[in-house]
DNA sequence: GATAATGATAATCATTATC
DNA sequence: GATAATGATTATCATTATC
C-alpha cells in the first residue's frame, strides 16, 4: 500500500500549473524558465491589517494576505488593485519574454474590473461594446477572448473557476500555486485562499484512496462577510 | 428537493462541531431510518483492504466505504453496482412518492454504466442510439436529459461534477450529503469521498475569512490507483 | 523566413427559456 | 414534448505582426 503523499511524488505537478507551456512565447530561454523564488516586490495592501508578529497557521507566503483579508471591503481602493495587477503582469511578462499584447492586456483589465469572476462572453461583450480596443478595430470573436485567457492563465495571471465557467485575476501572480476560492453568491465576489490545512486534508484523503493529485479544484459557494449581514432579509 | 444542505450552517459553529455533528447524513431526516444500514450484499472487492479493527479517522458512516475502496478495482462486478443503484433508487422514490419514470430510470442506468462521469450529450446520444428507450419512442432532445438529471439530483441519486460538466451516480443515494470527488484523468473514473477532515479544513478556512458556506465544490484531478502504475510510460 | 498572434467561420457541447 | 435561443468551448484555416 503506497503511503506517500501524492503531492510529493511528483514535484512538477505538486502545486499545479507549471506546465511546459508556461511561457509559450519565449521558445524556452534557459534563464527565463526559472520562476523567481523572490520577486522582491513590496505589497502594500492598504491601511494596516497585517497584525505583525502573529503568524497565521496555514499561510506561509509573506506576500499572501491573511485569510481575514481574503475579501476586500466594499470601500477598498480598487484602482490600486487594478494598477498593481497590471504592473505585475507587465513585469512578469517582460521578465519571461512573453508578449502582453493589447488584446491580452485588455482582457486582463476586464478581468480585474472587479473581484467578481467574469465569463468569457462578458469579456467579449465589453470588448465589442467600446469598440474592441481603445484604438478601434474589428469586432472580436469568442476565440479571441479564449486565446487571451489561455495565455493569461499560462502566465499565472488569471484563474479559471471551473464551477462557474468564469475567470478572475490571480492574487499571487506569476507563481505557480494551487488556490481555493470562496465565492459569494450574493455580490459575486471571489476570494482566493492558499490554505495549507485544506491542501493537507485533501492530500491525505487522496493518499488514503491511493490517488495521485494533479490539480485540486476547491470552490466554495456562500456569503462573503460584507453580504452576511443582509443574509436574513434577502432570504 | 433535498430539504437542507448539510453545509448550510454557520461556519463559526464549525469550530465547535465534532465529527458526528459535521458528518452529512448522520443527523439526517428521521423517516430515513428505513434506509438499510447494511444491504447484506457481499461486495467482493478483491484481496484484503478493510484492516478490521482499525477505525479510519474521518469516516464514520457505516455504509460509507472506507477511503481505500473509493476507487473500484478494474475487475469488480459492476453489474452489481448497477443493480444495487437501481434497487436503491426504486426504493427511495417509492418511499417518497417520487416517480421514477422510464426516461428517468433510463438516464440513471446510463449514468451508472461506469464509474466515469458522463456528459449530458453522452447520455442523449446513448438514448437516441438504441432507439430512445427499450420500448422505442421519439428521439429525445437535450432538455429531456436535463430534466431527468434534475430529478435524479433532487432525489440524491446523481451528483453533478461542476468542474467537468458531467454527472455520476451517487454512492450514498437518498441522503443529503456533501461529497468530494477524485477524478482520474487517465481512465476517467471518479471516486466519491466523504471526508470530515477536508470538510473541517474548508470550514475553518472559510470561517477565518468570515465566509458562510453554502456548498463546497471539491473535485480533484489526478491518477487513480489502477492507472498510477502506467503513469510513467504514459507521459 | 520562422514563429507567434489574430481573424473568420463554424462545429460541438452545455444549458435554459418558451410555448 | 418540441422548438429554439443562449452560452461555453474547441477546431480549422487564412492572414498578419513580430522576432
Amino acid at each position: 500500500m503506497p503511503a506517500h503523499d501524492p503531492w510529493d511524488h511528483n514535484p512538477e505537478a505538486a502545486f499545479l500549473l507549471r506546465d511546459s507551456d508556461i511561457h509559450p512565447g519565449a521558445g524556452g530561454p534557459p534563464e527565463d524558465a526559472s520562476i523567481p523564488r523572490d520577486h522582491g516586490l513590496p505589497h502594500d495592501h492598504g491601511p494596516g491589517k497585517s497584525t505583525p508578529g502573529v503568524i497565521d497557521p496555514g499561510v506561509t507566503d509573506p506576500e499572501d494576505p491573511s485569510p481575514e483579508d481574503a475579501f476586500h471591503p466594499r470601500d477598498h481602493d480598487h484602482g490600486h488593485c487594478i494598477a498593481d495587477a497590471l504592473l505585475k503582469a507587465e513585469a512578469i511578462c517582460a521578465r519571461r519574454g512573453a508578449r502582453l499584447t493589447r488584446i491580452r492586456r485588455s482582457v486582463l483589465e476586464f478581468v480585474w474590473e472587479s473581484h467578481s469572476p467574469v465569463g468569457a462572453y462578458d469579456i467579449l461583450d465589453r470588448m465589442n461594446a467600446d469598440g474592441p480596443l481603445p484604438g478601434g478595430g474589428p469586432r472580436s470573436a469568442p476565440i479571441t477572448v479564449y486565446r487571451a485567457l489561455e495565455f493569461l492563465m499560462a502566465q499565472g495571471l488569471v484563474h479559471r473557476l471551473a464551477s462557474m465557467n468564469a475567470y478572475t485575476g490571480c492574487g499571487l501572480p506569476g507563481t505557480p500555486h494551487g488556490a481555493h476560492f470562496l465565492i459569494c453568491d450574493d455580490c459575486g465576489a471571489a476570494a482566493e485562499l492558499h490554505d495549507t490545512d485544506i491542501e493537507r486534508a485533501i492530500s491525505r484523503g487522496a493518499a488514503r484512496a491511493g490517488f495521485a493529485i494533479k490539480s485540486p479544484v476547491v470552490e466554495v459557494q456562500g456569503r462573503c462577510p460584507a453580504c452576511r449581514p443582509f443574509q436574513d432579509e434577502a432570504e
